[in-house]
DNA sequence: CCATTTAGTCATGTATATTGACTATCAATC
DNA sequence: GATTGATAGTCAATATACATGACTAAATGG
């Protein structure tokens, strides 16, 4: 009995990154568009997920970082979520230049479904691969954002 | 000796995805770039790496599905792409309505470039994970793809 | 054949991001 | 305590990528 080749190994890893993730994106937009949340921007899930998961606030500047978007297109990616009344700036008053941003009763709301449905695709995948594998995924996947850095910090 | 939480477990998995992918897409990009490639489109990585390492040819309407955007975002896609010297289009033979695309002398060398950037990720990623852990990884990516998919042919 | 479906285009609008030029705050020195 | 330089963010104009709506051409299926 001749095993098959898995369709995955036809594909680069990039492309398989992109996928998985896609899966995460569009059920977590499925969710908050269901919820009434339909009028968040692109790099908005990153933003309130991430602000619900780590950080009660955050500063400007790690929005240009991380995203790697110009500070003019963080800037206005706020905006738009201030106007939408996700968010909400204020000023940092140990350093007046900085603005740091956190999220409204709304934006709250909508970090809680889409929480939520960040983890019902995770429960799924834990019935198609065992704890330990997720756990092995992440660090490695974790790897790999540390070999970016590293790069980064290198030709800088 | 308290074991330190590693920064990793403080992040979601899309957003590991995400910068994840990262590292290999400017990784790729800056490689291009050096070699003189430097007019391609966002979506045209993955149009380009892909072709590279799959089809020789590809159908239109793959890219709609795989890239998630409407025919007239891949039309326009590959009309850059053919605008700037990467691609060919021919209509197919058998289906006088179809229109497959090819890679051009210019694509393939983008192609060499951009796979020997990509495998250059992964010989670094093999330098501080087990080729065990790497395949691992991707069989759970694929798991991550599958259940969108999924999802998709349930809710259609 | 004629109706329907499928594959792709044309024209137009919109959202997101970029570049370039600017203001305000802070930090360090002289 | 005035001057220089660096940092944080804004304003204005523009480019790019993607979407929506209306259409054409080729194939499929009674």
């Amino acid at each position: 009995m001749t095993r098959e080749t898995p369709w995955y190994e036809q594909v680069t890893t990039p492309a398989l990154l992109r996928h998985a993730r896609t899966t995460y994106g569009t059920a977590m937009r499925r969710a908050l568009a269901a919820a009434g949340y339909d009028d968040i921007p692109k790099n908005g899930l990153y933003l309130i997920g991430g602000m619900a998961y780590q950080a009660q606030d955050m500063p400007l500047g790690n929005l240009v970082k991380d995203l790697r978007i110009t500070k003019q297109a963080a800037g206005q990616l706020v905006d738009t979520l201030v106007t939408r009344g996700y968010l909400q700036r204020a000023v940092d008053e140990q350093d007046r230049r900085k603005l740091t941003v956190t999220l409204t009763a709304r934006g709250r709301a909508a970090a809680v479904v889409q929480t939520e449905a960040r983890k019902k695709i995770d429960a799924e995948l834990l019935a198609r691969a065992r704890p330990n594998e997720v756990n092995i995924t992440r660090r490695t996947l974790a790897a790999l954002v540390e070999i970016g850095r590293q790069r980064e910090a290198d030709d800088a």
